[in-house]
DNA sequence: GGGGCGCTGTATCTTATGTTACGTATTTTG
DNA sequence: CAAAATACGTAACATAAGATACAGCGCCCC
């Protein structure tokens, strides 16, 4: 059963040709906005001439475009008015899409309940104080995360090393580590054996360790002076690490905040080398 | 100070002579759908004429009706993108709770919802089937995400690909691809002008882009098959890729479902060679 | 490789929407 | 109570919006 135009589009966006298909992205991407303006307005945000959104609409069934407009501000009210129809989205109709979004909630939620305001601020400063060299690593289905924090730290502050390749590289790397150093490593399980040892050397030299892991703590957590641990249970045959990347985005909010003028600076210097 | 349209009426309708006063009762009645109606109808839903309407528009300070409109589009615009805005009270926040976690959950929420289960399906039903090769790559803030699909991708199904390092050894990778191939894409504004010659090129070439987006709409739309557009805002100097990877994670876990019979064969193969 | 089909954009036309002018009604004030 | 000012609606107007016809192009199938 159809109740929603949206449903409609995303019902017969298959059998639709490349240019009202764009029609149909583009209406759905802010929907339903697009569908309240003017066809021209329409037609240029789609990038596509103003026939195919007449033809676009004629597809979905409606006669004319006014009257396609009054159905979308007939469901826009209904909306509006009932605020409870708004959160039972097409999703959560018991399909296989919803459990993993609420799972991922829920960890999220989770996680940052046992994260006080006070360890992220910890963090947060630690990273942002600028005394020594900052150094990213994950593990195989981590360093992603890792790398994503070091494509930001860099931009807002020198020295900012995200380790990859092989582990000869970066083991070899840690002739560079000494006490005014951070490490972040990024470890869930299955726990690299390889990530372990490199932890443990550079606790050995001092550097001041900052882990990301799950619920279990990986062992590199002895080491560790801040331990972030993530849940990761979804109804899926992998670990969920979107937890752990929304505390990833949180810190670099909050060191992003902290060298607001000097990293000010610095992005403007970076923005004259382009 | 006066921030929506229904507060500029509220302000000044005690000024207002009689029909423009049954004009501004009748628009707050159920605002703002009214407004954004014809002139005509609005008149006759108010029981004045059309001039009265526009008398009313312009006591507002609006130039023409259309601007008028407009103005209702972008405050329902704003409303409608950030559902947290709504719960009218700020303090709400009781818990002292991440405002950067709760607009992370809201971008979720709002993603997933303007995202059905049919094009989830749909698309992970691309990736599964195993007729081409598979393609990630990602922007500057965005190719770690490339990177964490590919990571999984690769473990369940052969010939799936990371497309890393300088742009001319990707662009040369171009020779490889065809009609049977799958390119996924993640591309945040600021869109890369690289990603997008990439993308066209590819497109020209037959392959099937896949394109993870924010609501914006990277350009690169105009040549995807399908589209994913995840709510970037959240406040923080940097925008967020948060909901993107959550749909990544979901886009994982329904390929490896689908796969599950052939990928549970493979990843047995896979141990057995450690 | 050739013929046919289907999709898309340009240009034109038509409709209906917003706008304005003006006359009547209503209220206000001296 | 009368006169003036203001408010409102009817009707004509101009403009911009949606609709259509047609030609070019690419694509697929034979």
């Amino acid at each position: 059963m159809i109740s929603s135009i949206a449903e409609l589009i995303s019902d017969r966006i298959g059998t639709m040709p490349a240019g009202e298909r764009r029609a149909a992205q583009t209406l759905i991407a802010n929907y339903p906005l697009t569908g309240l303006k003017t066809v021209a307005e329409f037609s240029a945000a789609a990038g596509v001439s103003s026939p195919t959104i007449l033809r676009f609409v004629a597809r979905l069934g409606f006669q004319n475009y006014p009257e396609f407009q009054s159905a979308l501000q007939d469901e826009l009210a209904a909306q509006l008015q009932s605020p409870a129809s708004r959160t039972l989205n097409p999703s959560s109709a018991g399909g296989a899409v919803s459990p993993m979004l609420e799972a991922t909630l829920d960890n999220m939620r989770e996680t940052f309940r046992h994260l006080t305001e006070r360890q992220l601020a910890d963090i947060a400063t630690r990273l942002a104080e600028r005394r020594g060299k900052t150094f990213l690593i994950g593990g195989r289905f981590t360093d992603p995360l890792a790398r994503y924090m070091a494509a930001h730290l860099a931009i807002i502050q020198p020295d900012v090393y995200h380790l990859a390749g092989q582990e000869s590289i970066w083991r070899d790397r840690l002739i560079d580590m000494g006490k005014r150093d951070v490490l972040v490593i990024f470890d869930i399980r299955r726990y690299q054996e390889s990530l372990v040892r490199f932890a443990e050397k550079a606790h050995q030299r001092g550097v001041q360790i900052i882990l990301f892991t799950d619920q279990w703590l990986s062992p590199i957590a002895r080491f560790a002076r801040h331990v972030i641990a993530g849940r990761t249970a979804v109804p899926s045959a992998w670990d969920s690490s979107a937890a752990l990347f929304v505390v990833a985005e949180t810190l670099i909010a909050a060191v992003t905040r902290q060298l607001e003028a000097a990293g000010a600076k610095r992005i403007r210097d970076l923005e004259s080398l382009r």
